[in-house]
DNA sequence: ATGTGTGAATCATTTCACAGCC
DNA sequence: GGCTGTGAAATGATTCACACAT
C-alpha cells in the first residue's frame, strides 16, 4: 500500500518466480495469435482464457514483469509480446545443436516452433557416419567428431540431447566441455551436469506414468472414491506442464545386461 | 498430515501430492536399475541420489505410500518397486493410441520406454491415407476413420496427440467423445475438454523458451561470452542438493534491462 | 464503469530436525 | 550407530478481493 507515486512500474524485476517464468511461453503464444489476427488488446481474462489459466494468476505473473498495461482497458498485444519476448530472451538469437538425428531428433528439427521463435537449429550432429552429410529438414548432418568445433564455431550455448540413453551422459559432458550452458535432455538419464549449467528434461513415460497413475483414481479403486465411471477429478483446462522440473524417467530395461531404452536409434 | 495412525498402509493413502506423484516414474526408474543390479536394498541418501533429489523429499514422499522402509536399514528395492508399479497404476496393461505419425508420432511408437513398462500402443492413426497400412515400429499405421473403432474395440483410455497444432483440438474432441479420458498432447495448442478428462502437455518450444530465459541471465554482467573462450561461469548460488536437479538454478545478476523501441500503450 | 495491480489470505511443497525403531 | 518417519517451520505459489487509475 502506499505505493506513493509509481513512475517506474517494477522495472526492476528482481527474481521472477520459476512458476512464472514457466507460463510466459503459454502467454506468449496467446498473444502471437491474436497479435497475427491484428487484435490491438486484450483483457488478462481474454487472455487467461486464451491460454488456459486463470486471470488473477496471469495478472500477478504480469505483475512480476512489471506490469505493462492499462486499468480499466487491457494489455497492448504487441507491446506485450515484446516485452514477455524480451524476458525470456527471444529477441536475440539463439543457436542451437541437435544431438542424436534419429525420428525425435528429425521430427525436433523439423519443428517449426524452434524457427519461429528466437530459437535456430546451427547443426544436427549424429554419431552414425552413415548419417553424415544427408540431409533432415535441409540442414545436412554432421559427425560428433566434429561436435567441438560446431559449438565453438557457431557460438552455441543451447544443446538438445536426443540420443539413446546410453549416450546422452557421455555426449552431455561434450557439450559442456565445448561450452553449452543449457541443455534440454530428451534422453531418460539424469543427466548431472557442473555448477552453472542449466539441465530440462522431458521425458515421455514420465508423463505417460503420471496419466496412468490418475486414470487408475477414475476407474475407482475400491475404497472411497465412487467406483462408477466419472468422479471428477482434477480440473483439466490448466496448461499442466507447470513449473515442475520433473524429472527424468524412463524405464527401460531391456535385457538383463544392461541394454538401454532407446529414444531413437542415433 | 492428515494420516494420523497408519495401520493400513496402501489402500489408505488417499491424496498424494502432485509433486508427490511426479517424482514417483523417477523412483521406480532409479529402483529398476538397482533391480537389474540385484541390489537388495537402498538408503533414502542413495536412492535420492539416484533419482536427482534430496533425501528428506524421498522419504516425504514415500510416507505418503505409506511408509515401506526398515528404520535402520533402508528400503527393500523388489519391495518398493512393486509399490510404485502399483500405485503408479503399472500392474495392469495400458492400451494407448498415438495419433499423428509423424516424426515425432515415429519416435514415440518407437519409444522403448513404453513397452517396458504397463504401456502397450495398441494403434497408430494417421489422417494420411498414403500412411495406411504402412508398418510403423512393427505396427501398421491405421486411417482416423477407424478412430473411435478402435479405441472402443481395444478400450483404450490413454490417447497421445502427435498432430500438427491445427488437428489437436478435433482430434482430441473425437477421442474423448469415443471414450478416452487422459491425454498426452505434444501439438502446442490448449486443448480444451470437458470435466473429468486430463490433459497433459508437453512442448518442445516452451522448454526451450525456459532454458533461453535462464541462458540470458548468465550472460548477464559485460556482454556476450565467447563460448570458445573461457567459460568460466560462476558463482555456484548454493550448493543444494547434490546432483543438480532440473529447474530452478542460481540467479546471480540481474540481466539487461533494455527499453529498445518506444512502442507504448496508450 | 471497467479491469489492472497488488497486499493479504490460503493452499501446496520443501526443508528441518529429531523422536523412534532396528 | 544408523536410518526411517514425520510433526513443525520455512518457503513458494495461487487465489481473493478491492483500491485505484483510466
Amino acid at each position: 500500500m502506499a505505493t506513493g507515486r509509481n513512475h517506474r512500474p517494477a522495472t526492476r524485476s528482481r527474481g521472477i518466480p520459476e512458476a512464472t517464468v514457466a507460463r510466459l511461453p503459454l502467454y506468449l503464444r496467446a498473444l502471437t495469435a491474436l497479435s497475427e489476427r491484428s487484435v490491438p488488446t486484450v483483457s488478462s481474462e481474454e487472455l487467461a482464457a486464451a491460454a488456459g489459466v486463470n486471470s488473477a494468476k496471469l495478472r500477478k505473473d504480469f505483475s512480476y514483469l512489471g506490469s505493462y498495461g492499462t486499468r480499466g482497458v487491457g494489455y497492448d498485444v504487441e507491446y506485450l509480446v515484446y516485452q514477455i519476448s524480451r524476458e525470456l530472451g527471444l529477441t536475440q538469437d539463439w543457436p542451437v545443436v541437435i544431438v542424436g538425428i534419429g525420428n525425435l531428433g528429425a521430427a525436433l528439427a523439423n519443428y517449426g516452433g524452434f524457427a519461429s521463435r528466437g530459437f535456430r537449429v546451427a547443426a544436427l550432429i549424429d554419431a552414425d557416419p552413415a548419417m553424415a552429410g544427408k540431409p533432415v529438414a535441409g540442414i545436412p548432418v554432421q559427425h560428433s567428431d566434429e561436435l567441438e568445433k560446431i559449438i565453438s564455431d557457431n557460438g552455441v550455448s543451447i544443446g538438445v540431447i536426443a540420443t539413446p540413453a546410453g549416450a546422452a551422459q557421455p555426449v552431455c559432458d561434450r557439450l559442456v566441455a565445448a561450452g553449452v550452458t543449457s541443455i534440454l535432455n530428451f534422453a531418460p538419464t539424469v543427466l548431472s551436469v557442473p555448477e552453472g549449467v542449466d539441465v530440462r528434461k522431458v521425458d515421455l513415460s514420465i508423463e505417460l506414468q503420471i496419466l496412468a497413475f490418475h486414470e487408475q483414481r477414475k476407474a475407482g479403486d475400491g475404497g472411497e472414491v465412487s467406483p462408477g465411471a466419472a468422479p471428477a477429478v482434477s480440473v483439466p483446462a490448466d496448461g499442466g506442464a507447470g513449473a515442475a522440473p520433473a524429472g527424468a524417467e524412463g524405464v527401460g530395461r531391456k535385457g538383463p545386461d544392461g541394454d538401454m531404452p532407446a529414444v531413437m536409434p542415433a
